[in-house]
This record gives structure tokens, C-alpha cells and sequence, in this order.
RNA sequence: GGGCGCGUAGCUCAGUUGGUUAGAGCGCGUCUCUGAUAAGGACGAAGUCCCUGGUUCGAGUCCAGGCGCGCCCA
């Protein structure tokens, strides 16, 4: 006997229980367990930061993580899945950094790296039970327990094992690049972080002019000529180096009206200088490469007799868009400076410390920062008469993503990976990924992949994994690269135990009489991330063959914003490694954004608390919403928590209701499924029965090619669609076979078919809604079925029930019903009273013997007392023809316009005889001949004028909406019978409670009464019907007449 | 500045290889059904399919250019 069910269960509260079963009797392992030896499907977990809780983006992306993998252990899989956590890097540096009230990285190192490490280890799982928790009460099965951190000593030596691997291929080098640098964290940081944080901000923009040394201008004679430039970061001008110019730019050298000086500025910035042509005489005109090897007094004496500096390069890259054509260079604090200056042979000077404050070689301005000397600086340039015009720009410029101060760009030492060599084979090895939607790997990673740049590896902070290469103290140029903790013994003589920055810095080796010391940086986390197949399980120092034999992984999932990060960084080291993509199938979601558009932020509290949500509607109904929601598909998502509470409303309560109706009667009669797995009628009489099983496998296969094809909207939308078919045609039409008293065949095939449809809905559904469909399967299963939904197998297409003739023949009387019952509202006959009629017409015979079939599942729906099947229906609708512009368009090409009144002209005659198959010929307005045949057109039905008739394509219904006294009788007993059975349910009474009934009511009403007593009685299960008064009687009108009635249980 | 995506009803979104009158849900209004339902059904109001141009007999759909938004990069 099944248990009984609560209409008003609390979803939370049920997914509470199905935890608790869960975690109880260990059906996650249970799962896995029962797949073992099965045929591998290989999951990768891209690893979080613990250092916040999780957001809906994460529950966005933990969601399809849960369901592929439960979708593919019902097929038989064995699906591993563990957790990993990303431990190191700088957000969790920060959060330490805050603890200890550590400034920057000098700060750092002052107060000990060891201390500061062990500080941020400590801190690195903060939250790692809250992750834990709510991972847990979304559903998601996951390994924890044997979850990997990249802090492990065993996943950093595999990242050793990675490095060297780069090393010998020859990838890894040193070198200067201009980096985004913050000096708060006195650390280059990458463009990626340097470009989450842009402000608005308002900076100095200053013109400045510098002497021209060794050149004379036509016309300059007796004038001093000056070169202008322009800045919006005045602090670089004491690194200036050099000026640059277009080649191709026009320049003008003029006499300056005011101060009777020569300037040189490109032509086209004159007017941004001068308001009028009065202000300056042009002396003379050139393009920039005439200008090429000019020397210039230096603006600041500091870097005096730098070689081959202080002069005019050239460079496609100046610009005539602001300024003045004509670009200072300042080599240490621009990536095209660098790269002009360094192909002048120009060395750069960078005369700023870790804090971004000046050298003592800059004497003016020494310990100022350099933000901070802009104004002095321009003062200085003012006194000395440099200053050719000051004003402010708004601009937008990065800061730093952790202390919002100004970020600068300057040279850095730094480690890089080779990887422009690699563009080939990268994008040869994601064309055998596949990518859900197609576009981000075919056009956006693979356009990414093509243009790759080499990948600055090192980052020059604490908490990470060690660059592990020693460098000999004599000669930079000698390096041993270590590989693993073996060989750093080996080579120092030392035990290593951890390979964390404060335990190996220490570690020198000797050799050859050489003495060899750890360079300083640390590894950028993403390539930990990208190490982890390997990383994960130590490889190779242990489980050597499992990871080769699971690579690549069949899936990974994660979000948009990590197409250039842990997508990129998987498939990059996969490839120098082994030349293969790193995965097999991925899933991209979108960003999931709050309900107004913006970003989630918890500042404005633009979105619900994600615990909130799940106690209110429960896990379930958050995920289906995700996972129906266009994010699974990489498009962004407004939040809404009423979009949850919809598909709570709309899919969870009916598929609740739809177990409840099953069970209540199920239970009333006793009804028990025979021993074994859940089965089907074997030949079920009912069509709605035949139906109702072909919708199902149909939606089976619909669901598994979706999941197949990682379609997950499809998939939901899928079993959503047939659930509504189930219950609001299945179910209704149905429900008086449950009711009735007596166990025949037919009501035993409606129990068994719809047992059988609910547990294989369940079955189809548990990898979407685990939680409901495992509480329905749960009570529904016999003993011969897995105890769990999910350590069931997943539905196969049962293709022996599939009958599509039978889907389109309900199709047909669906919209048959529907055309009633719109015709019964513009009638004003409501459902409950009986009509002697309805005539359903359709000139096609298969649509007729369709309908024929169908015409007391019409005759029921509608409460007509006959239904009529005819073919003419001429006598109701007029017929007209429209061109079939599929069929005619291409044929007919530019004369479709000629053809098409032609063909609205044809008269119902010769519609009739194209409709009998005969061919009939035009001639169109310019005299072309036309021939056309029945499918060159298509015929519209117009409803005759004054009857109550309504057509949609092939059918057309008919209502005879004439009311005898009979009918209205029986209309009046139906209104009775439908008042009691709200009583009956106002009452509280039980749905097999016998009842005695008393009533009150006018003559005429009380006669129809007593005429129907028979049907009233029965379709209330009343023992008794009796005119008169009683207490405690209930006023009801009936079709507006008042009555009275008394209810007590037998 | 570049790459990619998105732009359809008040809101959230469907819309097949170009084809006839552009749909659904929510919300709103008027009805209705119901002994599983917090549900269902009917009708109604609500559209410059972002704009411009092109290709075509025919464009929400294809092409080009632009505008707006988002992600990633520079």
C-alpha cells in the first residue's frame, strides 16, 4: 500500500527528508558503487575560491555539474566526482594581508613570510563548510572527502612536474614586459585583473615643450624651436627617453604668437592648440619622418646622457586623435614606449621602488609617489618655463581590483610560457571539443586560441606554488629547473616537507662549487587550475595509469568568464603536454545577473538571498529554473525569484498532484502494482491509456537526444511539456475511471498506466528535479525496484508504444474540444450544461475517422449528448483559396505577385473541383499560363455568418446551443451535484464518505431535484436525498435560484 | 579599439532550410471549470520583431552599415 500524501506538502521540507534518506543509506556511494566497472565518464571540477560564499552563478554552474553526471551513472557510468579547491593567489592573499594589517608586500616580508603564509593557510577553507552545505542542499552529489586543494604538497609537485615538463620543451623565459603593476600590492597583476576595475577618473593633461638641440627649420632662423608633447601622467616625464612621431603624420613647425618660439605639432592638432590662425605664422611643413634623429634638451637632468636617447623616433602607432602628434617615451611605463625605445636601442630607467615612490635618483621628487608628484612636477615644469598648457581630461583608467588605487603600467621582470608557436595545434585540438552553444568554442575560443600571446606565468607575491628554478648567484644565465621533491633533495642534501615560499626559499643548492638560489616568484594560480587532471592525483608520481586513462575528461562546466581562463588554461598545458584537448564536451553558462539587469551586488541587495529562495520554493524548483532558463545556453540570465516560484507552481505542484490523485485512489481501492518492475497494461483498451504511453516514450527520446546532445533547456522543457499533457488531458480525462466503484479492466489499465508513467517520468526527471521525483518514486516503487531513483537505470525508448498516427489523432480532437469550447463561451453555455450537439466537419477523411474514433472523449469534454461526424462542410463555411507560396514561390519566381489575386479570385467551384484532384488552368495579367494542382494551394475556411460554428485548419465544429427543459434539468443537476461536491470538500469529508442529504429549494428546482436523485446520489455518494429543513443548512444558488442543503456522514 | 553574443508584447523568453495572420508564460481585465491541483480552460487589451540600406516574388530570419547592452581581450 502506498503512503498517503499531502496535498500541501512543504517542497524544502520534503527535499530535507530525501536528504537525510540520502545521506542515511550513503546512495551517492551507492550510486558510484553500483557502476563500478562500468565504462568511465570522466568529470574534471574546475576548483573555487573558497574565500566567499557561493552565488547563484555558482549554483548556476554546480546545477548542470549534477546533472550530466546523474544522467550519465542512470546510463550506466562510472562518474567520479570530486571537489577541488583553488587555495592560493591573491584573494586569498588580500584577506590575510586585511587580517594581519599588512600594507603591501614590504609589510610581507617585514613581518615574515612564514607568518603571512601560515596566515593565509588558515584562512584558505573559511568557508569551505558553508560551500559544503550549500552545495549539499542543491542536490549536487559531489566527493568532498577526497576533494583536492592546490595547496596540497602532492598537487604542487605535480605543478613541479608540469613546469619542468614546459621547462625542457624549451617554453619557459625570462624577460621585461609592461605590466599593469599596483603598488598597494607592489605587484604586476595581469591584464585580466587589471581590467575588472576601470573608474572614471579626472587626470592632469599636460603639454610640455623640449628643445630642439640640432636641427634648424626653414624659416626658424634666430628662433628656438621646441618639440611639444603631451601627457596625462606627468610622473613618467623624468623616465622620458624620447619623443615619437608618425611617418606618415603632416607636422608643422610654427611661431608661437605669444611667446615668438618655434613649435613643432602635427597639423592637424594646430586648431586644438590655437583658437584662431592669427596665433601662429606656419614656418614650415613636413611629414614625421623627416623628424626622425632631431635631439632634444632633456626636460629633467636625471637620466642626462643616456645613450642614444633624447631624440625623435617614429612609430605607426602615434595617433592624431589628442594631443599633439608627438609622444613622449617613457620605456619603463608603456608597452609601445618599450618596444620603440628598445628598437632605438634605448634601455629603459624606471626610477620607481616596490611602492611605486620615487628613487633617490630622481633628487626633486625622491620617496614621493608618483601619482602623488604629478602636481609638484607640473609646478617644476611652470618655473622652468616648460609648461605649454595644463588642463584635466576624465578618463576612464584601471585600479586595482583589491585596494581601488590607481594602477600604473610599468616594466617587470617575469617568467613566460611560449605559446605563439602553439596556435596550430590548439585550435586542431578544440575542434574535437564540443561546445555547448557551438559559438563560444567555434568562434570565440577558437579566435582567442589563434591569437594566444605568451603567458606570463610569474607572479611576484607568497601564498602560491614556487617557480622551481634556482638560479646560480654568479651568472643569472645558469638555472637548474627542479621537477620534483625527490630531485630538490637530491640536488640540496635537504628533507622537503612543503613546498610552500617559506619553506623553499631557503633551500640552496651547491654544485660544481656554484651556489644556487630560488628565484622569488611564485606561479600565476591559473596554471594550477590548468594542471589539475594531472595535479589532482599526483601524477605521475602516483596513479599514473588512471590519469591517462581518464583523459581527456567527457565533461567540464563552467561559466562564459572562463573562456580565456580555466577553459584556456586546460586546453593549453593539455596540449604542450600531450598534444590532446583537455575535454571532450562543455557546457558554458552564462552570467546570472539580478532582476534589474545589473550585476548581482551584495551592496545594493539587488537579489534574493539564495537560502531564502531554496526555503521558500525549495532546491528543486531553483534548479529547474536555471536549468530551463537560456543560461545553460551562455546567455545571461535575470534572476527572478517569481520565475523560481512559477516553476514551483507550474511543474512541481502538478507533478505533486498528479502522485496525490494517484495514491488517493490507489489507496481507496486497494490498488497495489504486481511484484516487479513497474510495467504498463500489456494491451491497453483505453486510448487515452495507448496515448498517454506514446506521449511518454516519445518524451523519452526527446530527453535523452537533448542530454545527449548537452541541450539542457531542451531537456527541461522536454518532460515540463509532457507533464502538462499528463495532467491537464490525461489525468482529467481520466479521472472518473478512478472513481468508479467497480474494479474492472479498465480501471486496473488506467492504475497500472499511470503508476507506470509516473515512475518513469520520475526516472526521466531525476537528474533535473532529484529531489521530488525521488520522494514520488520512493513511495511509488514495488520491492523488486532500486531503493533510489537514481540507482535506477535511465528510461529507455520503448518504441513498441510510440504510435504517432495516435498523437496527432488526440491532436485533432484537442483542437476539436478547444474550437467547443470556444464556441460554448461566445454562447454563454457554460461547460456544465448539457447540449444536445456538437457536429465536428472536416472535408479529409482521415480527419474524420480520426475525430469518429475520438467522439466521446469529444462528446465528454464538451457535455454534449452527441456528437455528429460530417464531411461537408460547405453549408458552414465559405471556402477561399491562398497561393501555397512554398510550393509556388520558387516555380512562379517574380509573377507570384500576378498569381496570387488570380488565386484569391477562384470561386468555391473551382476550389471544389482542384479539391477533387483535378487540375485547373490560369492565365495570369500578362498572359502566362498556369496550371495548378490541389497542393499548389491552400484553403481558408470563413465561419457563414449567424451560426454558432468555429474552424481551425481542417476542422470545423458546430454547436446546437437550443435548450430544452430537459436539458436544462439535467444542467440544473449538475450545478447541484458540483455545489454538494464543494461542500462535501468544505466539510472536510473524506472522498469515499457515504452522506445523507437534506435540502431546501423552491418548487420547480425541487422537482428537478427529486427527477434526478438517481445521478445526483451517485456522483455524491449519497445514501440519501431528502426534501425539508434541518439545522445548519448551507445557502447555495443554483443557476441563481437559492437553495439550502445539509451534509452528514453516514 | 578588437573578438563573440544579445536586442521580438509591460516583464521573462520561443520563433526550424527565408513562406502566408509573429507565438508562449507571467502580469492585467472579463468569464469559466474543478471531489488531485497553489492548478486548468476561453476571450480581451498589449508589437515600429533596435535603426538604415541591400539581396529576394517574399526578410523577425540572409548580407552590409549603424545604435544599445553584456562578456572577453587590447
Amino acid at each position: 500500500m502506498f503512503d498517503a500524501v499531502d496535498t500541501n506538502a512543504s517542497f524544502a521540507k520534503m527535499e530535507e527528508v530525501v536528504l537525510a534518506y540520502w545521506e542515511h543509506e550513503q546512495i551517492f556511494a551507492q550510486s558510484l558503487e553500483q557502476r563500478r566497472g562500468g565504462q568511465p565518464y570522466v568529470f574534471y571540477d574546475g576548483p573555487p575560491f573558497a574565500t566567499g560564499l557561493p552565488h547563484y552563478g555558482h549554483l548556476l554552474a554546480g546545477t548542470i555539474k549534477d546533472v550530466f553526471p546523474r544522467y550519465q551513472t542512470m546510463r550506466g557510468r562510472y562518474v567520479e566526482r570530486t571537489f577541488g579547491w583553488d587555495c592560493h593567489g591573491l584573494p586569498i592573499e588580500a584577506l590575510a594581508q586585511d587580517k594581519l594589517g599588512l600594507a603591501g608586500a614590504p609589510a610581507i616580508r617585514d613581518c615574515g613570510v612564514d607568518v603571512f603564509n601560515e596566515q593565509c593557510r588558515s584562512m584558505v577553507l573559511r568557508y569551505v563548510k558553508e560551500w559544503q552545505q550549500t552545495v549539499n542542499r542543491m542536490g549536487r552529489w559531489v566527493d568532498f572527502e577526497h576533494g583536492y586543494k592546490t595547496m596540497d604538497s602532492t598537487f604542487m609537485e605535480s605543478i613541479w612536474w608540469v613546469f619542468k615538463q614546459l621547462w625542457e620543451q624549451g617554453r619557459i623565459y625570462r624577460a621585461h614586459r609592461i605590466m599593469p603593476y599596483s603598488w598597494k600590492l607592489n605587484t604586476p597583476l595581469s591584464n585580466f585583473e587589471a581590467n575588472s576595475n576601470y573608474q572614471d577618473v579626472q587626470d592632469p593633461a599636460v603639454t610640455v615643450r623640449m628643445k630642439i638641440l640640432d636641427r634648424d627649420f626653414p624659416g626658424c632662423a634666430g628662433l628656438t624651436t621646441y618639440v611639444l608633447i603631451w601627457t596625462t601622467t606627468p610622473w613618467t616625464l623624468p623616465a622620458n627617453l624620447a619623443a615619437c612621431v608618425g611617418p606618415d603624420i603632416r607636422y608643422c613647425v610654427v611661431r608661437d604668437g605669444d611667446s615668438n618660439d618655434a613649435y613643432i605639432v602635427a597639423k592637424e592638432r594646430l586648431s586644438a592648440y590655437y583658437k584662431h590662425e592669427s596665433e601662429y605664422t606656419v614656418l614650415h611643413e613636413c611629414a614625421g619622418a623627416e623628424l626622425v634623429g632631431c635631439h632634444y634638451e632633456p626636460i629633467f637632468p636625471y637620466f642626462a646622457g643616456h645613450a642614444n636617447a633624447f631624440c625623435i623616433l617614429s612609430d605607426g602607432y602615434v595617433t592624431t586623435t589628442d594631443g599633439t602628434g608627438i609622444v613622449h617615451q617613457a620605456p619603463a611605463y608603456g608597452e609601445d614606449d618599450y618596444r620603440v625605445c628598445r628598437a632605438a636601442n634605448i634601455e629603459l630607467v624606471d626610477p620607481l621602488d616596490d611602492d611605486a615612490n620615487f628613487l633617490p635618483v630622481v633628487a626633486d621628487f625622491a620617496g614621493v609617489n608618483c601619482k602623488e608628484a604629478d602636481k609638484a612636477i607640473i609646478r617644476m615644469l611652470k618655473q622652468h618655463g616648460k609648461l605649454v598648457q595644463q588642463s584635466t581630461i576624465v578618463h576612464s583608467y584601471p585600479f586595482c581590483e583589491r585596494t581601488d588605487t590607481p594602477l600604473i603600467y610599468r616594466a617587470i621582470d617575469a617568467w613566460y610560457v611560449k605559446v605563439e608557436d602553439l596556435h596550430e595545434r590548439l585550435i586542431k585540438n578544440n575542434a574535437q571539443t564540443r561546445w555547448m552553444p557551438d559559438f563560444v568554442g567555434e568562434k570565440r575560443f577558437a579566435n582567442w586560441l589563434a591569437e594566444a600571446k605568451d603567458w606570463n606565468i610569474s607572479r611576484n607575491r607568497f601564498w602560491g606554488s614556487c617557480i622551481p628554478v634556482w638560479i646560480n648567484v654568479e651568472d643569472p644565465a645558469d638555472t637548474i629547473c627542479v621537477g620534483s621533491i625527490a630531485e630538490l633533495e637530491a640536488l640540496s642534501g635537504q628533507k622537503v616537507s612543503d613546498l610552500h615560499k617559506h619553506f623553499i626559499d631557503c633551500i640552496e643548492i651547491r654544485r660544481d662549487g656554484k651556489l644556487y638560489r630560488r628565484t622569488p616568484e611564485v606561479l600565476d594560480c591559473w596554471f594550477e587550475s590548468g594542471s589539475m587532471p594531472y595535479a589532482q592525483h599526483h601524477y605521475p608520481f602516483a596513479n599514473r595509469e588512471k590519469v591517462e586513462g581518464a583523459f581527456p575528461a567527457d565533461f567540464i562546466a563552467e561559466g562564459l568568464d572562463q573562456t580565456r581562463g580555466w577553459f584556456y588554461t586546460l586546453m593549453l598545458i593539455s596540449t604542450m603536454l600531450f598534444d590532446k584537448p583537455a575535454f571532450k564536451n562543455v557546457v558554458v553558462n552564462g552570467l546570472v545577473l539580478a532582476e534589474d539587469g545589473r550585476k548581482m551586488s551584495k551592496r545594493l541587495k539587488n537579489y534574493p538571498d539564495p537560502r531564502t529562495v531554496i526555503d521558500s520554493y525549495g532546491a528543486d524548483a531553483l534548479r529547474l529554473c536555471l536549468l530551463a532558463s537560456p543560461a545553460v545556453r551562455a546567455e545571461d540570465l535575470r534572476f527572478s525569484e517569481v520565475a523560481v516560484r512559477e516553476v514551483m507552481r507550474t511543474v512541481l505542484i502538478p507533478l505533486w498532484n498528479a502522485h496525490c490523485f494517484f495514491v488517493t485512489y490507489a489507496r481507496v481501492d486497494g490498488w497495489v502494482p504486481p511484484a516487479g518492475q513497474a510495467a504498463p497494461p500489456a494491451a491497453p483498451e483505453n486510448v487515452l491509456d495507448s496515448w498517454v504511453l506514446s506521449r511518454l516514450s516519445a518524451t523519452v527520446q526527446d530527453v535523452r537526444s537533448a542530454l545527449d546532445n548537452y541541450d539542457l533547456q531542451r531537456g527541461a522543457t522536454r518532460f515540463t511539456s509532457f507533464l502538462d499533457d499528463l495532467t491537464n488531458w490525461y489525468i482529467r480525462r481520466s479521472r472518473r475511471r478512478f472513481w468508479k466503484s467497480d474494479n474492472d479492466t479498465d480501471k486496473g489499465d488506467a492504475y497500472a498506466t499511470l503508476h507506470y508513467t509516473l515512475v518513469t517520468l520520475c526516472q526521466l526527471a531525476a537528474p533535473f528535479t532529484p529531489f521530488i521525483t525521488e520522494t514520488i518514486y520512493r513511495n511509488l516503487r514495488t520491492d523488486a525496484m532500486p531503493a533510489s531513483v537514481h540507482l535506477c537505470d535511465y528510461p529507455e525508448v520503448q518504441t513498441a508504444y510510440l504510435d504517432t498516427a495516435l498523437n496527432e489523432r488526440m491532436a485533432r480532437t484537442m483542437s476539436a474540444v478547444s474550437l467547443g469550447r470556444f464556441l460554448r463561451t461566445q454562447a454563454s453555455q457554460k461547460i456544465r450544461q448539457p447540449l444536445a450537439s456538437a457536429v465536428l466537419v472536416s472535408a479529409k477523411a482521415a480527419v474524420r475517422a480520426d475525430l469518429e474514433q475520438m467522439a466521446s472523449v469529444v462528446a465528454e469534454e464538451l457535455n454534449v449528448k452527441a456528437v455528429l461526424v460530417q464531411a461537408d462542410e460547405e453549408s458552414l463555411v465559405s471556402l477561399s483559396a491562398k497561393p501555397n507560396l512554398k510550393r509556388l514561390g520558387p516555380k512562379l519566381g517574380p509573377k507570384m505577385k500576378l498569381a496570387m489575386p488570380a488565386i484569391a479570385a477562384l470561386s468555391s467551384a473551382d476550389i471544389a473541383s482542384l479539391r477533387q484532384g483535378e487540375s485547373l488552368a490560369l492565365t495570369l495579367a500578362d498572359g502566362t499560363a498556369l496550371t495548378l494542382s490541389e497542393d499548389d494551394v491552400l484553403i481558408q475556411r470563413t465561419e457563414k455568418e449567424g451560426m454558432c460554428v468555429a474552424n481551425e485548419g481542417d476542422i470545423t465544429v458546430a454547436l446546437d446551443t437550443r435548450l430544452t427543459a430537459e436539458l436544462i434539468q439535467e444542467g440544473n443537476a449538475r450545478e447541484v451535484v458540483s455545489k454538494l461536491q464543494n461542500l462535501r470538500k468544505e466539510l472536510h469529508f473524506e472522498v469515499t464518505d457515504r452522506i445523507h442529504i437534506c435540502y431546501s429549494a423552491p418548487v420547480a428546482l425541487s422537482r428537478a431535484i427529486e427527477a434526478e436523485s438517481a445521478y445526483i446520489c451517485a456522483e455524491t455518494l449519497a445514501l440519501s436525498l431528502t426534501a425539508g429543513d434541518c439545522a445548519d443548512m448551507h445557502a447555495v444558488d443554483i443557476n441563481e435560484v437559492p437553495a439550502r442543503f445539509h451534509l452528514r456522514k453516514a
